[in-house]
DNA sequence: CTCATGTTAACTGTCGACAGTTGGCAGTAC
DNA sequence: GTACTGCCAACTGTCGACAGTTAACATGAG
């Protein structure tokens, strides 16, 4: 579960990969080309292939046989269901959160929305790395390494998709005060108001990419 | 999401070798001989390699860094963070079943149920195979591929733990009885309830695989 | 002009061989 | 007898080349 060490050449490749796809370097619906990239990476093909496939178990890229491999395009429907599974699992996360925190993890969450309010007061629209590391905070919290895991790989999707969105929505009032009061629950040690108000801000999140999707 | 024709060798390995897993054929623990596995499925390491990764991704096989796969060993902790995160899963689906059913997917349950039922009146210990059908059918009555999909892998490493298990242990009346509540619950299309039965069954089956795994 | 068909170039799928690393074993110093 | 050291065999990691398939283009019949 932790590869922090990347000895081979395949599994240096998937890192490098993955950033190519997740900066949208290879763009949505680009093919990628074996031989090519392979060249390009200075490597061979078998590492490059064995790469490629580890990044289509994760969703990051579509295999197609004898047509290799593409970059998934934003779609209405993919991200109905990618919220689904991420509601179903970041829920389960926030029950979890609310049963096992510590004062540790409440303080550090309290932390990260201190942060990202201050951001916003100043009127700049606070990054995402600020969202992330709240969900972060919450699934540390949960102390649960494979929920984590799956969480991880799911929200990887989901930039992959704000990558392909034209105007990329801020994330305003409404997100900072489902923050606080998610934390108000999980402080609160309240399993039942933690999934009503994780449930509550991803059903927000979720129709705000929509909008946005179908202005692009 | 759909690969029912495999054409190339390494999709073909792919179920040869899940199926080398799951049938205990290669045992947990033991290790994989690339360039013998190869020989013997008359194949090059080429392709095995990539479905030895496959599987891995599906956490079927444990890869150790120029030590090659092993199959992993049934463990008390990785059994409770198993079904945390099939909780989280199928708890979901429970919910969405009871939002979506169809009256045919009611009725595909309480087929099942019955079939159970009818199996255990005679005595003989209901087959795994039709608790597998309850759950595939609740998750048809979901319809949440996304879900679905997940689902499936984490019963996959369900099964590799029971494979493992000494007694297996039959699945009694409590689960006819929780499988009951549940399509009840979905029937009457209470979101809320069905989340708690399907939670009292996860918990109820988990216990049993723990007890099962302290006397082996 | 349209459609069918043969051809060809590009790419993926597969293979066999080489290189690098790991773990065990024997041999030797102490 | 024990511990260290240097070999050696086995295995994984990587590479380059060949085979099979696909898709596009050109060509010719209707």
């Amino acid at each position: 579960m932790t590869p922090p060490l990347h000895l081979s050449l395949a599994g240096q490749t998937v890192d490098v990969l993955r950033e190519l796809v997740l900066t949208g370097e290879i763009p949505p619906g680009e093919r990628v080309n074996e031989v090519e990239l392979a060249h390009r990476l200075g490597i061979s093909r078998g590492p490059l292939r064995e790469a490629i496939r580890h990044l289509s178990s994760e969703g990051l890229l579509v295999l197609v046989p004898n047509k290799g491999a593409h970059v998934p395009k934003a779609d209405a429907d993919e991200v109905r269901a990618l919220f689904e599974l991420r509601s179903a699992l970041e829920c389960a996360a926030a029950e979890l959160a609310a049963s096992r925190r510590t004062d540790g993890d409440v303080e550090r969450l309290r932390e990260v929305c201190a942060e990202s309010r201050n951001t916003h007061r100043t009127g700049a629209r606070f990054p995402y790395r600020l969202d992330l590391a709240f969900h972060q905070a919450l699934l540390d919290a949960a102390r649960s390494p494979r929920i984590a895991e799956q969480v991880r790989l799911v929200q990887q999707r989901v930039v992959l998709l704000r990558a392909g969105l034209k105007d990329d929505p801020p994330h305003q009032q409404a997100s900072l005060d489902d923050h606080d009061a998610l934390v108000a629950a999980i402080a609160a040690g309240d399993t039942h108001q933690a999934n009503r108000a994780m449930r509550r801000h991803l059903s927000r999140v979720r129709a705000q990419m929509l909008t946005s999707l179908d202005s692009a």
